[in-house]
RNA sequence: GGAGAGAUGGCUGAGUGGUUGAAAGCACCGGUCUCGAAAACCGGCAUAUCCGCAAGGGUAUCCAGGGUUCGAAUCCCUGUCUCUCCGCCA
């Protein structure tokens, strides 16, 4: 959520850069003028509270000492009452200013291109040449059936539409992109390992920003009020809610694999053959909590460690830098990466390296104390970054399209031969 | 699922209605001492929020939410979590 100081002392400079995010500003003017009338009542209750205090103090005196105090209580009766009527008006303001902050998004960082929709994102790099075939390639539908590594339908048996079965070589394959990629970022890019729990709490699902607003888009199950995990995000970041970090240990980098969750709800039928749209799918995690001042590089950084994976794999992929109409809810700052399909002759969104500044930090509750030379603040909050690092399942579109023969055998990329243990799928 | 115990500051841990934001110890920071360090001694050491240029002051917070009371860490209710025992079970 943002800072409700910031819009209090600075609403015109809010609107303006929610609007860059084509958001009005109505809801701002809400919060405006809720948080006005209920500073002006806090004034009131906290006035009364002191005096309250300190009849207190002054009755326990009183009683100590043997004195009749029954004229104090009296008085203090009343200023309870008044105090309790008052602090209900304030809990009402607070109230409509929670359920207004959490309707709104991030703020874009300055260095954001302004856009309004996916088609104004900005490609700004490119890696690899697709690749010439000597012979028709096909997609991965069709070589997840030559091969008997996927199987869509049973998938759909045993769950419904878009739960992928994985089966044979293909099993084995999407184990050993997942090790290679958590091996890649423990031991070259200092990520701490993690296996998270792939159930939140709603404590945790309103910390990373995913609930009230993207309800819908979550499996529930209501029996525990638990929501299935869209993203480890949601289960790394609530590793350190409620905590503060000192400084010496930032920044504090995590890597996980879970598996994730999404209904995808209001895209039926868009890009749902096999892998391109799942419900449920593989994914390793980035994470990194940092110091404000250092988050602009970190997010680089985890570009660099997600671009990597994709590099050592020989996938052709692009980078773009999303614009302002297309960032995520709770990011700043955002690139996708997007792995080229030979067989889909498309691009397909493979990760998303987000900075998310202090904007789940601050409901989280996630800060760190500082160096005693940092100005007189002794604590403030970090900035989150999460990225995918990456993504199987259109990760495993690319691989095996880009990869394929003209029997439509699958050969395994160099690196990933020590975890499968075998060099070509057929 | 059944029975019981508990949740206090970075940690250990006192505190069962009134100068308790909270004893004490540890840890940490600064100082004295020392060539330096240790020890000893002295001092400091929560978070958030409001007012204030600042100095400073107010308020809230002893798991969470309600309640009783002039007054709650302390009493009552509900919830969450932890631990022990029993049952069941991967």
């Amino acid at each position: 959520m943002l800072d409700i100081k910031l819009i209090r002392e600075n609403p015109e400079f809010v609107k303006e850069k929610l609007q860059l995010r084509g958001e009005d500003g109505t809801a701002i003017q809400r919060i405006e003028s809720a948080d006005s009338e209920r500073l002006a009542l806090l004034k009131q209750s906290e006035k009364l509270k002191e005096t309250k205090n300190k009849v207190s103090d002054e009755i326990a005196l009183m009683k100590r000492n043997k004195l009749d105090a029954s004229d104090a209580i009296a008085k203090m009766k009343s200023v309870s009452e008044e105090i309790k009527s008052i602090d209900e008006r304030i809990k009402h303001f607070d109230d409509v200013i929670e359920t207004e902050l959490q309707t709104i998004p991030n703020l874009p960082h300055e260095t954001v291109p302004a856009g309004k929709t996916a088609d104004d994102n900005i490609v700004i790099r490119e890696w690899g040449e697709a690749r010439s075939f000597d012979f028709e390639p096909v997609d991965h539908l069709e070589l997840g059936k030559q091969n008997n590594i996927f199987d869509f339908e049973r998938g759909a048996k045993i769950t419904g539409s878009g739960f992928p079965l994985y089966k044979g070589k293909g099993a084995i394959l999407e184990r050993a992109l997942i090790n290679f990629m958590l091996d890649t970022h423990t031991q070259k890019n200092g990520y701490t390992e993690v296996y998270t729990p792939i159930l939140a709490n709603r404590t945790s699902m309103e910390a990373a920003e995913k609930v009230p607003k993207f309800e819908e888009d979550m499996y529930y199950i209501g029996q525990d009020d638990l929501f299935a995990i869209p993203t480890a995000e949601v289960t790394i970041l609530n590793i350190h809610r409620d905590e503060i970090i000192n400084h010496e240990a930032l920044p504090v980098k995590y890597c996980g694999f879970t598996s994730c969750f999404r209904r995808e709800a209001g895209s039926y039928g868009k890009d749902t053959r096999g892998f391109l749209r799942v419900h449920q799918f593989n994914k390793v995690e980035l994470v990194s909590f940092c110091k404000p001042e250092e988050s602009y590089l970190e997010l680089e950084n985890m570009l660099n460690h997600a671009c990597g994976i994709l590099e050592a794999l020989k996938i052709r992929y692009r980078v773009l830098e999303l614009c302002t109409g297309d960032l995520g809810f709770a990011a700043a700052k955002c690139y996708d990466i997007e792995v080229w399909a030979e067989g889909e002759e498309n691009w397909l969104e493979a990760s998303s390296v987000s900075n998310c500044t202090d904007f789940q930090t601050r409901r989280a509750k996630i800060r760190y104390r500082k160096d005693q030379t940092e100005g007189k603040s002794r604590t403030g909050l970090l900035h989150a970054l999460n990225g995918s690092g990456l993504a199987t399942s259109r990760l495993m579109v690319a691989l095996v399209e880009a990869n394929q023969n003209p029997d439509h055998s699958i050969n395994v990329p160099e690196v990933l031969r020590k975890y499968t243990g075998f060099e070509i799928i057929n």
